[in-house]
DNA sequence: GCCAACGTTGGC
DNA sequence: GCCAACGTTGGC
């Protein structure tokens, strides 16, 4: 199958990409809302490219690229007590939530802000737009390539 | 810090 | 199955 596009939110507080840069790679945990783990757990692909998008930053914006590095598999934190993402209806046998892993690929040489964005025609029907509060979304190639076009003018 | 949007839960 | 109450996300 082609390659795929997506963009995935986090807070630079929580893990930013400068983050994500150090490490390499992460598990994306956490996620706990049905469409967005049905997108991570049935199309996600490895080779996959994510934009890392910063939200609740200011301005919030797309600062980055990534690339899934492993399919869905359970999110170990739904069997932790301890977690904060602990969900006592999950089990090891039945998990409810799943996650994949993104690999670091490049910061885009200037961040390209959610006002922007939004100020742009061509990128108007981008689920970032429409749809709030969904942290991994699809995205289309030719989103994909406009907003690396402005990253770089 | 406020609050709109909207997904989830649970009583009935 | 409906829907009110509740909780969370995330822009501003």
């Amino acid at each position: 199958m082609a390659r795929q596009y997506w963009l995935v939110k986090s807070e630079p507080d929580v893990y930013s990409i400068d983050d994500l840069e150090r490490d390499g790679e992460t598990f994306w945990d956490g996620v706990r809302n049905y469409s967005a783990r049905n997108l991570m757990r049935d199309k996600m692909r490895v080779g996959d490219r994510v934009l890392y998008y910063h939200s609740n930053a200011k301005p919030p914006g797309v600062v980055g690229i990534a690339e899934v590095a492993r399919e869905s598999y359970p999110d170990h934190t739904q069997f932790d007590p301890k977690s904060k993402y602990h969900d006592p209806k999950a089990t090891e046998e039945k998990p409810r939530w799943f996650m994949v892993d993104i690999a670091f690929v490049e910061k885009l040489p200037r961040a390209v802000s959610l006002p922007e964005i939004k100020d742009t025609k061509a990128l108007s029907e981008m689920v970032l737009v429409n749809r709030s509060r969904l942290s991994v979304q699809p995205v289309r190639k030719s989103e994909y390539d406009l907003i690396l076009r402005m990253s770089r003018s």
